[in-house]
DNA sequence: GATCCGGCTGCAAACGAGTGCATAATGCTC
DNA sequence: GAGCATTATGCACTCGTTTGCAGCCGGATC
């Protein structure tokens, strides 16, 4: 049943030859957007030709005359972050539907490597470049300005610059997990801020002191620290500090799940119950929180919508350069599980 | 001033004026290969010329040519299960050093999709594919063969068939798995076998009947279940049909980690404690296990290291077609958490 | 019946790089 | 200093596709 010749790639000239018309012509009738030029007639008996002969475009000598690769650039920090991959999945289903490929590329969040790879992807001719790895700074924007290649945030904003973004409210997303807690009775709420050089990061991270003073308690600074990766070792180590200085508070308000694990991990060693004696609210809903012990409460992110949007707006863009950039802000919700309860 | 010419980029002819040559010359001068044919001088000149203009080599052009693209496809089969982006972010890492950029798709094990995918990315001349995909059919084997393709298969093996492969020894794997049972005192172990039309649940499977008769101990038939999918719900499935049939066992094997969790989830409805009243033993150690309740007992896969030695696999190929094909086998171990006890 | 028009189609020139072949320049031999 | 081999370079075509332009045709207009 299958009409793929594998052999010998079929060319547009191949199929002007069965339909008898120039390859010209074909290339308008097989081109969307030009098949209005053609003869209904002969467009159809192309399409019919084309199809006979299994014929797919060559989109490297397409793109060599149209100066577009139909490919995009992906930059992650780590594919293995379990963030990562349901992003990725979703801008690759989307983008693949407009017939464009995503090239990916781990930076680890070194600037360096994340400059060097887009070099490379700019070498590559890619179109667009989807970052996931933005800090707010401004280096890799202002590069790809320069080259004339689009660029798209994904999970991360830049407000100082027009670009666009898909990422998820963080304003709303720790005002859902502290109100939460607050409603569970707790007052003395700890925050474990992410890096405040990511937009994730800071945005959580403000919204956690507003939404606390709008519920009339005052954020205690003691009870506030930065941490320098979103990383479990790293919210095991400010975890066991504010246990071993002996800060008191009944509940932990952390801006990733991993921070979160951190805190089970410090806990475990201190013999700290959770949720009995402190609870602990998370940020992501990665896979498989549901089975951790005790099972996570956290706020549930739609991240393979947020890589769907980013890889809409990138068409967009690519679309038409001159639309004007836009954010796209999903909403998230909170997830309870066993990790909370009243104090 | 700056030599990265961002607007508009800088082409063979351009670098040929400046040196003052005929572009033909300058394509063998930059070229490792042809370098030989131009005067040593005239090539000096050359690459200066070269990289005072920020000259960077058109890949689509190239490839137009040359029918060689520097790209890899790779396909597996769905991002978001956790067993994949370590492979991915190996063979990612390893390609990256020779120059090569990976082009993913996901074919969510649908074979059609599949071959379209493979389509598709021939369409863009990769010079190779990785797939975590097959089946032990032929499909996908002989279309890229007729098409010219390198291929190499990671995670998966194909007996009949002359391909390169990088694998866990699942065989060795799953002797691990069913001896530390057997260590404990177990006997009547039940196996949660994966579909066997892939290697990964044929090859486990076999050791598992293999290991159990080397032991003296026979395994029970009604014990030994095959699933059709790897996946939580089929393994909830499998076990909790075990229970309710009132089979008498006091371990599981599971064929992989979510097998295996869907034996926690089983056991969760019926009120069964494990690992009291039964063990579980995994397979693949995927990210997070150790947080589970209990901690899951499996066999660790060195998952980095099979990608990064599946992407060495292709380089081999790509560099010297004729050289054999070779299988990797790289060695399982056990982990033991507190998912498996004395009976 | 000459003119014009609009709809289709073919022609040919690109895009940027690679490569077989011809040719110019050089060095060597006798 | 003529003849010839050797080296270095240029020319022109090619990869598969897109696209501006020209040309063909039938029909409508005067």
């Amino acid at each position: 049943m299958s009409n793929v010749k594998a052999g010998a790639a079929v060319t547009l000239r191949d199929v002007a030859r069965v339909a008898g018309v120039h390859p010209a012509t074909v290339s308008r009738a097989l081109n969307e957007e030009t098949r209005a030029l053609v003869n209904e007639a002969t467009a159809r008996r192309v399409l019919k030709a084309a199809e006979k002969l299994g014929y797919q475009p060559n989109p490297i000598a397409r793109g060599l005359k149209t100066n577009r690769s139909y490919t995009i650039g992906v930059l992650i920090p780590d594919l293995t972050n379990p963030l990562f991959p349901p992003i990725l999945r979703g801008i690759e289903d989307r983008l693949e539907t407009a017939g464009y490929t995503p090239l990916t590329a781990n930076t680890d969040n070194d600037p360096e490597r994340e400059l060097l790879d887009a070099q490379a992807m700019r070498a590559r001719q890619v179109d667009g470049i989807i970052a996931a790895t933005a800090r707010r700074d401004h280096g890799l924007h202002d590069a790809l300005l320069e080259a004339g290649i689009e660029l798209v945030l994904v999970n991360r904003r830049q407000e100082e610059l027009p670009v666009s973004s898909a990422t998820a409210d963080d304003t709303l997303g720790m005002r859902l997990a502290v109100e939460h807690l607050l409603s569970l009775g707790h007052t003395r709420i700890a925050h474990l801020a992410g890096p405040l050089d990511y937009s994730t990061g800071l945005d959580r991270h403000e919204s956690f002191l507003e939404t606390m003073r709008a519920a009339g308690v005052d954020p205690d600074p003691d009870l506030v620290l930065v941490a320098e990766v979103f990383r479990e070792p790293e919210g095991e180590r400010l975890c066991g500090q504010l246990l071993d200085e002996g800060r008191e508070f009944t509940a932990v308000a952390a801006a990733n799940d991993l921070l979160a694990l951190g805190c089970y991990d410090a806990f475990a060693e201190r013999g700290v119950r959770c949720p009995e004696e402190v609870s602990v609210v998370g940020f992501n809903d990665m896979p498989f929180t549901a089975r951790f012990a005790p099972p996570l409460t956290t706020i549930h992110i739609p991240h393979y919508e947020i890589g769907a949007a980013a890889a809409e707006l990138m068409l967009e863009r690519l679309g038409d350069g001159d639309s004007p950039t836009r954010e796209i802000r999903l909403e998230p919700s909170l997830v309870v599980r066993q990790s909370t309860s009243a104090p």
